[in-house]
Order: structure tokens, then C-alpha cells, then sequence
RNA sequence: CGCGGGGUGGAGCAGUCUGGAAGCUCGUCGGGCUCAUAACCCGAAGGUCGUAGGUUCAAAUCCUUCCCCCGCAACCA
């Protein structure tokens, strides 16, 4: 009989940077499915790796001054040493440079357009020639380039679309009949009522503006552009070929049982690579799962904020499977979860040290203590051993069943249950009691042979979370792991056996202030500060600048924009005048605030209307990466409408 | 009226589909125990389940109003 196969991926990682916990916590799910599947007896195959093209890496690459190759070689070597860091155990990483992924791509891209999906077309809109840049009308600064301030005109760029809405009908009639097909479920109707229902526009599947990218081979110029490239993985990492002769793997394992991504690709997962499979004529997954975000606590994280935590940070600190327990365990199933030092110090002390780790070790050193580490089952019962022996027969297919339903989180709680279970049956058993009865050795080692042996089932269900901690504590307690087909039985656990004379503390209590010292001692041996890389403008002369006039403006009246997010709208007098601006700084500054300053202000900029709101200018203000705004004031008091030059 | 998600004791969450005594973990306080990592066990305090209405014998749960948070979309002159 064949076993079963079962196929699970995350998606692949973007290059342009480090992996923080976040990412990290995706590929730790997805591992924990797949050890339990594989616990199960699926054959599985757990695919992961790296989106590695695109003008992000090319820029990126550029500022390091090194090659797009280099620079990608680099960060996924980053990434990888994250993952196996984790103790992730995936089959396969794939790297959208690989040679026979490339060359699929190409063939999966010129037989769309062979057989009428992509058309060549073209992207129209206004053109800047020197940044090379198309832009909307709506996004022209004045009638000029945004970003360069020139003149721009009228143009159309080569690109090639793919006929997007040919299968939207398809699609539509596929999920309502797939329930399980988009999960949580919740998400389902967003996907329906914002992109599929109002109907799919074409998908724009190639790019000329930038080279670091698969070529389009029978259109030299053209790259492909992120989509095909990078949802394809999930089936030429298995030998998918788009002219039939596929891999063994792929005949196999193909259709995915299991796309895991983060909750923000689910529109590309749900719609976009289900279109393009219907295109090829391919199965389509049978489940995508778009899983929440792990969040700070006191905010996003964000580099300027220095509130970033990385995976091997916390490593560091607590240890591989202490990371693994928090990510998997503290994650709600459809909200997004908070991650501090704070929190995981508590999860640490309190579940893994106290409930788990100090039950072994409080166990064995009974053992040791009372018989030598000698386990016995004397047989002797009492009526309250049975609750603890039905949890230890129910517990497995409690976490079965969780894992069904890809309740990770609640599956762990399953096995904590037990333990906390365990605890309890001591203070029952009272075992020290029984020690000093010489009649009641037996009793004595009875109770301790349950305990062992809930200790074992409790352990080998917890492999597929904590890999590690799982096999120590079988070394203590001496046994192999059981399988989940054994832990139908009670009392396997082999009776006379012993365990280990000298038993290790699996979790050390850790102290919060310590952890917190020990973060901000890692924090300045890390600190350095990632300036802001900006892409040099053309030079200019006197008489460019001279074109553009700046005054001192004082605000008089600030208040938001209905409709807008971002929006505030003041009003701000300029020498004798008063103007009305609109400003996108509603993020950084309340209404209130901005009342009073005496602010720069481009007067001179066309008056436009933003949310049906005229504008007369623009107040200036920096701009970190993340978005941060700081208007610029002046030194010293000044009258408003002064100019500056 | 752009689309969607959320608001449950001090903290983090479940429960909402399929109304029927408000639950879990942590923290706090009190007690017990001593095998163990000051741990473990028991008990208590603490919530008008965002707001205001409605349906019902009965609402955290269903319907409506409003407020606040978070994604996406738009917008950032």
C-alpha cells in the first residue's frame, strides 16, 4: 500500500533583507505540520526558499556595490541559516535562481503566450525619462515627475498581461464549491467581494524597467515579472514541466495539500496561482492558509524604532524550542499575535520551566530517590489513577484532532494539559508519603510508573513542536519515542526500566530584568545604524532651484481630512495671505500640534485638490523608511512669509 | 456611505457560526505541601463581554446605532 503523500510550502522569502521573527514564525508552523503529518505516516514533502529577483534586490545589490547574485547568494544564505537554525526540517529549498526553476519559467511563460493567456500590450501612462519611471496622472507632482520634479510625457512601455478574468468565472464556482479551500474561512469573502466579484483586471506579468529578473526568451528587453516567477516554485520545485515530461516528484506530491503564507499574499495565492494552474491545465491546491502576523507589543516593528527582534536574538537568549513553544503556542489562530521579551520570559518560566521541565526533573529525582531509578509497575491501582490514565489515552487524539483543523496552538495546550495533569496526581499520590511507609513501596512505585509513563506520551507528542526537548527528555527517561499508533495503549513504558541517575533541567527559570539587560547589552553590540539609501537626482543648476519658491508659513488652524487617513488640512499664513494645504502627515502629527509652527512651504506648486480639498502648496517634511515625518520649522522666530533661500 | 477584521477581569487569548449559569493561561492575594527548577497543589479577589437601543422566557452570542483600533484599497503636492 502507498502511504499517503501529503505536500505542504511556505511561501518563499523575499532577499532584500534579514528575516525577523515574524517571517521566522511562518516557517516554524509550517514545520510542525509537517513533522506531525510525517508523525502520522504521510509521506510529506515541505518545501520552502527564496523569492530572490525583482528592482528591490537590483537596487539593494547596487548600493552594496555588489553583484545581484552575490547579494542574493548572500541574504539566502541568511535566511537558510535561520531556518535550520530553527530545526525546520524542509525537503527542499528552492531558490528562484536556480538554473531548471529559471528555465521552466521560461518555458511556462512562452506557453501561456503560446496558447493565448499572455498578450503583449502595453502599460500607458506618463513617462520620465530620466528616472525611467512610468507614473498615473494621478501621481504626477504639477503636471512633473514626483520624484524628479521634470518634465514628463506621454508614453507606453512593452508589457505583457495575462488574461486574468478569461478564468475568473472558473475560480469564483471552484471556491464556493472547496470550502476549505481558503483559510481561516473568514478571509474567504475579502477575497470574493474585493477582487473576484467586482471582476479581475489583467495581471501585468513582465517588466523592461529592470534586468534582474528572468529574460522573457523569445522577447529580449522583457523579464518576468514577480508573480509567475515566484508562485511557480510550488511546482517546478517538484519537476513540474511545462511540456508534460515531469519529475517523479511532481506526479507524486502534486497538487499541494498545503500553501502556508502570511495573511497579506492570500490574494495572490487565492486568485492569481489558481488562475495560472488553470491555465497550464494543472490540479489546484486543496488548501491555502493565510496565517496572522506576530506583532510587538508596543507597536510594529520597525528598524528606527530599534524594536526589531530577530529570531536568533531570541535564541540566544531562550533557546531554540523555547522560540519554537512561544511562536507556535502564542499565536491566536486568525488575530494577530504579540510578541515581547516581557511575554516570552513569562511563557518560558511558566509553562516550560514550572509545568513541564520541573515535572520531569521532580519525577526522576523520585525515582532515583525512592528505587534507585528503577521504573516498576506494581499493579497496584487506585480508583484515582484512572483520570490520569483516560487523559493520557484521550490527549493524543485531542492533539490529532487539533491538527486537523491546523489548531497548532491549541494542539500544544493538549500536551500542557497532561502535564499540568501529572503535577496534580503527585500532590494526590502524596509520594513522599508513601516513601516512608514501607508497605506501600509498591503503591509507591506504582504511581511513579504512571507518571513516567505520561511523561513518555507527553514527550513523544511533543516532537513535532519541540523536536529537541522532546528527545531530551526520552534520553531522562530512557525510552524511544512512542508512535502515535503505540499511544493507543497504555503502559508501554517498559517496566523495570531506569531512567537517568542525574537529571537535567531542560528550562532554567529566567529573570525578566536579566533578560532585558542581556537584550540591550545584545542591542549595542549589534547598533548600527542603517542610514537611508537615496537614489542620487540629476544635478541641477542655481536656476533649477531658483524655480521653486519657499516661505516661512505659520499654521493657524489644523484640522483632519474627512475620508482621508492621512491627511490633515491647515490653514497657514504666508506674509499677508492665508493658504489652505493639504499634507499627508497625519500619521506623524495631531492637528494640534501642527498649530503654532511656523513651517516651510513650497509656495509656488500648482493648487490641486487631494479628497476634494484645494491645496495651495506644500509643507515640507523628512521622511524615514517607515514612514516617520518630520516637518521643518525654522531656527529661530522669524516673521511668517519670510522667504527661505 | 470603498472592502475586511477586531474591541471579553491587570496582561495574553478562547467562547460568537448552532442564544441557555462568563472560560483558559499568566499575574495578584490567601492556604496546603516539601519529591522538585522559591517549584507543585487548592482556594479567593477581579469582567454591566467597546457604546446605545431592539428581538427573546433567556443575548458576549442574533438585529440596528455610534465610538475606538488594525489590515487592504484610495490618498500623502
Amino acid at each position: 500500500m502507498c502511504k499517503k503523500t501529503y505536500y505542504l510550502t511556505t511561501a518563499i522569502a523575499y532577499t532584500s533583507g534579514k528575516p525577523h521573527i515574524g517571517n521566522t514564525y511562518e516557517i516554524v508552523l509550517a514545520d510542525s505540520i509537517a513533522r506531525f503529518k510525517r508523525a502520522q505516516g504521510y509521506d510529506v514533502r515541505f518545501q520552502t526558499g527564496t523569492d530572490e529577483h525583482g528592482q528591490k534586490v537590483e537596487l539593494k545589490a547596487e548600493e552594496k556595490g555588489v553583484s545581484c547574485k552575490e547579494f542574493v547568494d548572500d541574504v539566502a544564505g541568511q535566511i537558510k541559516t535561520i531556518w535550520d537554525l530553527m530545526n525546520t526540517s524542509y525537503d527542499k529549498f528552492i531558490r528562484t535562481t536556480d538554473e531548471d526553476h529559471e528555465r521552466q519559467i521560461q518555458k511556462i511563460f512562452k506557453k501561456l503566450y503560446e496558447q493565448g493567456d499572455i498578450y503583449k500590450g502595453y502599460y500607458e501612462g506618463m513617462y520620465c525619462t530620466p528616472c525611467e519611471s512610468f507614473f498615473t496622472a494621478s501621481q504626477l507632482v504639477d503636471g512633473k515627475c514626483p520624484d524628479c520634479g521634470q518634465e514628463v510625457h506621454p508614453a507606453k512601455e512593452e508589457a505583457y498581461f495575462f488574461r486574468m478574468s478569461k478564468y475568473a468565472d472558473r475560480l469564483i464556482e471552484y471556491i464556493n464549491t472547496h470550502p476549505d479551500f481558503i483559510q481561516p474561512e473568514s478571509r474567504k469573502n475579502e477575497m470574493m467581494n474585493n477582487f473576484l466579484l467586482p471582476g479581475l483586471q489583467d495581471l501585468c506579468v513582465s517588466r523592461t524597467s529592470f534586468q534582474w529578473g528572468i529574460p522573457v526568451d523569445f522577447d529580449p528587453g522583457h523579464v518576468v515579472y514577480v508573480w509567475i516567477d515566484a508562485l511557480s516554485n510550488y511546482i517546478t520545485g517538484l519537476g513540474y514541466d511545462a511540456d508534460g515530461n515531469h519529475g517523479e516528484l511532481y506526479e507524486k506530491y502534486w497538487p499541494a495539500d498545503l500553501h502556508l503564507i502570511g495573511k497579506d499574499i492570500l490574494r495572490f495565492h487565492t486568485i492569481y496561482w489558481p488562475i495560472m494552474l488553470m491555465a497550464l491545465d494543472q490540479p489546484l491546491p486543496k488548501q491555502i492558509f493565510g496565517h496572522p502576523w506576530l506583532l510587538q507589543g508596543d507597536g510594529k516593528m520597525s528598524k528606527s524604532k530599534g524594536n526589531v527582534i530577530y529570531a536568533d536574538d531570541l535564541v540566544k537568549i531562550f533557546g531554540v524550542d523555547a522560540v519554537r513553544y512561544f511562536v507556535l503556542h502564542e499565536m491566536p489562530f486568525e488575530n494577530d499575535g504579540v510578541i515581547s521579551w516581557e511575554l516570552m520570559t513569562e511563557r518560558v518560566n511558566s509553562d516550560l520551566a514550572n509545568t513541564m521541565g520541573n515535572l520531569l526533573n521532580r519525577t526522576v529525582s523520585m525515582s532515583n530517590k525512592y528505587f534507585d531509578g528503577t521504573v516498576t509497575d506494581m499493579g497496584v491501582s487506585e480508583p484515582v489513577d484512572e483520570e490520569l490514565k483516560a487523559l493520557a489515552l484521550e490527549t493524543p487524539k485531542k492533539v490529532i484532532g487539533q491538527m486537523d483543523r491546523l489548531r497548532v496552538a491549541d494542539a500544544i495546550t493538549e500536551i500542557f494539559t497532561l502535564f499540568k495533569r501529572c503535577n496534580k496526581y503527585i500532590d494526590e499520590t502524596m509520594p513522599w508519603v508513601l516513601a516512608k511507609d514501607e508497605n506501600r513501596k509498591a503503591r509507591l512505585a506504582t504511581v511513579l510508573y504512571n507518571l513516567v509513563e505520561c511523561i513518555a506520551i507527553g514527550a513523544s507528542l511533543l516532537e513535532s513542536f519541540m523536536p529537541e526537548t522532546s528527545a531530551r527528555i526520552l534520553e531522562q527517561i530512557r525510552v524511544p519515542k512512542r508512535t502515535l499508533e503505540e499511544m493507543k495503549q497504555y503502559g508501554l513504558y517498559p517496566s523495570g526500566n531506569k531512567v537517568t541517575e542525574k537529571p537535567e533541567i531542560l528550562f532554567a527559570r529566567l529573570d525578566v530584568k536579566e533578560v532585558l539587560e542581556a537584550v540591550e547589552a545584545m542591542k549595542k553590540t549589534e547598533a548600527e545604524v542603517s542610514y537611508p539609501q537615496i537614489e542620487p537626482k540629476a544635478e541641477i543648476t542655481i536656476d533649477d532651484f531658483d524655480k521653486i519658491q519657499i516661505r516661512v508659513g505659520e499654521v493657524l488652524q489644523c484640522e483632519p481630512v474627512k475620508k482621508a487617513k492621512k491627511l490633515l488640512v491647515s490653514q497657514i499664513r504666508i506674509g499677508d495671505e492665508v493658504r489652505q494645504i493639504v499634507s499627508g502627515i497625519a500619521n506623524s502629527y495631531k492637528p494640534e500640534e501642527m498649530v503654532g509652527k511656523k513651517v516651510a512651504v513650497i509656495t509656488n506648486l500648482k493648487p490641486v485638490k487631494l479628497c476634494g480639498i484645494l491645496s495651495e502648496g506644500m509643507i515640507l517634511a523628512a521622511g524615514d523608511e517607515e514612514g516617520n515625518l518630520s516637518v521643518l520649522t525654522v531656527d529661530r522666530d522669524i516673521i511668517a512669509g519670510s522667504e527661505i533661500c
